[in-house]
DNA sequence: GCCAACGTTGGC
DNA sequence: GCCAACGTTGGC
């Protein structure tokens, strides 16, 4: 089993939008960058566990956590021009994007913001605080995710 | 709103 | 294949 660290704007897709969502389940779209095309297509599996993170938050932070429930499978937001997403390259006989499917497991009595997160030692080689780290699909080790549900308590 | 960091595009 | 220009991300 492998751990993960997806980031989503708020003001676009929270994790409470993702607690009121039929099955607190949804797909997982609109992802174009291939580095984070190729850990989800790839590498992404049945099971895996997944930090949700809020970019451009106030604070931005680790909010809770999910589980993947489908693994990869077109994105069908490419091939809608009025998809904000839309990719003209992007064909359903050969698609260029792919996505998941997660469910929610929790959501964190204290969102985690990044200050809170940077002075943990077990976490010093995060990829989310890396300076200049702009992947929205990231690998998380499975130490700093257990380090991450131990800082968020029990609550 | 600023701007650094990064990814993509396209002329050559 | 290089690389300048451009667009996007995302913390602050």
């Amino acid at each position: 089993m492998k751990h993960w660290l997806l980031k989503t704007e708020p003001t676009t897709f929270s994790i409470q939008d993702l607690a009121a969502a039929p099955s607190q389940t949804t797909h997982w779209e609109g992802v174009r960058n291939y580095q984070a095309r190729n850990y989800m297509r790839d590498d992404m599996g049945l099971g895996d566990r997944v930090l949700v993170y809020h970019s451009n938050a106030d604070p931005s932070a680790i909010v809770g956590t999910a589980s993947i429930v489908r693994t990869a499978y077109p994105d069908a937001s490419a091939f809608d021009p009025k998809d904000p997403h839309f990719d003209p390259k992007s064909h359903p006989d050969a698609p260029t994007w792919f996505m998941v499917d997660i469910k929610l497991d929790r959501i964190f009595a204290q969102p985690l913001s990044l200050n809170a997160l940077r002075p943990v030692a077990a976490l010093k080689d995060m990829e989310l605080l890396r300076k200049g780290s702009r992947l929205s699909v990231q690998p998380v080790r499975k130490s700093e995710f257990e380090a991450i549900l131990k800082l968020a308590g029990r609550g």
